[in-house]
DNA sequence: CCATACAGTTAAGTTAACTTAACTTGTCGC
DNA sequence: GCGACAAGTTAAGTTAACTTAACTGTATGG
């Protein structure tokens, strides 16, 4: 089974799924992907039972939905996917960072093998996306980074930034616009969001500083 | 309404039976289209009046179905689209003259107006893609050439090639390998589908004279 | 001018994906 | 330990898109 077999709605799911475990966080629920899709509750209940049925995911009614091998690795096919895209327009067509998500969910379901081969070419085998995200390989295997951990939870000091998460986009714009983007270094100071990024003292709120992450 | 409101069939119909009559053949029938997308002629039919329920064309049983000015204006984005990106296929990704078409056709779907904007301005503008059509300006206007004739009815003599259809993959990949591409000069003998293609002797049966448009 | 072949249509049924409405479960504060 | 509320599910109905089966139009050769 090819990621192209899947429908657009399982490619989506699956993509989300293993996301949102990504980092150690709880599975997702079906809240989280009700409001993730813009969709209810009632429909994302009825699709994991969909999916389910596939041999996707195990879901029972209640408990949270869990990805089957199979499951999973169509999911991180689809994660490489939406990374090398974010890479590809970044690098090659002037894509703003915070820019590069939207189009990348709406070519992830649509280009060919080919077409990622081509970029991946293109671009030298890229191991992280604009946002500092690990690319899988093509064969679902990972590149070796250090460790990170979330700049909410780290003792005060001075890190170099790995990763910005991209999920909301609004958030996304207002880290981007302080300077925040892997590779700058920051300081934390411990009190109240107090941090300097790249030398410029800035303030931010407990969920923005979850969004960062930082190599230990 | 834009192109982005549509469903990926009404989008396809629409290129579809848009791009049937761009040389000034009859309309696309109910069987042409079944054949073209692999569905049944009962398919196409129900098709059809959902697309007429929407304004996009006209269609009274038995009748060929007529754009309509909204229709038009959206087929021909599509076309925009799905030459636009051959074009950059052939031009940055390396694809292969008879590569570009199916990829196109994935793309022409997701890619965002920002997308079409980015390849538009890296090509240059282009007014021609790989197979010599050509694309729509992003108003729906035209850019201009001198009038072309299919080879199956030309004169003998010598012409500059300007177009080969790329509707059939099959077809398309033996005149590809004859060396028969926009911009090459043939000489037809009148006497049997033989002519020469760039200085070498060929021979082509009808249809394959009739997939490619020269400057007359 | 009409029988017939085939193009085209209608009808009925299916599936994925969605919605709204009503119901159930689980958990958290007291 | 229980009541209330949020989370989750089930049910019923909708739509686009598809299939198969049966029927209808139409154009053409004799």
């Amino acid at each position: 089974m090819e990621v192209g077999d899947l429908s657009r709605v399982a490619q989506d799911y699956l993509k989300v799924i293993w996301s949102a475990s990504e980092w150690g966080e709880p599975p997702i629920t079906t809240k989280g992907l009700a409001e993730r899709f813009s969709t209810t509750r009632a429909n994302v209940s009825e699709t994991l039972h969909r999916l389910d049925d596939q041999g996707l995911l195990i879901y029972r009614p209640y408990r949270p939905a869990l990805l089957t091998p199979i499951g999973r690795r169509l999911a991180i096919a689809m994660v490489r996917r939406h990374r090398l895209l974010e890479a590809y327009l970044a690098r090659t067509l002037g894509y703003a960072w915070n820019e590069v998500h939207d189009e990348a969910e709406r070519l992830e379901h649509a280009v060919s093998e080919l077409f990622l081969a081509r970029i991946d070419e293109v671009l030298g085998h890229p191991a992280i996306d604009p946002h500092g995200d690990p690319i899988p390989n093509a064969d679902g295997s990972w590149p070796q980074f250090g460790d990170t951990a979330e700049l909410s939870e780290v003792p005060p000091g001075s890190y170099v930034v790995l990763r910005v998460s991209d999920t909301d986009a609004e958030q996304l714009l207002q880290l981007a616009e302080v300077g925040m983007r892997p590779g700058v270094t920051v300081t934390t100071s411990g009190k109240d969001g107090a941090i300097t990024v790249a030398g410029k003292a800035v303030r931010l709120d407990p969920e923005q500083l979850g969004a960062v992450r930082v190599l230990v």
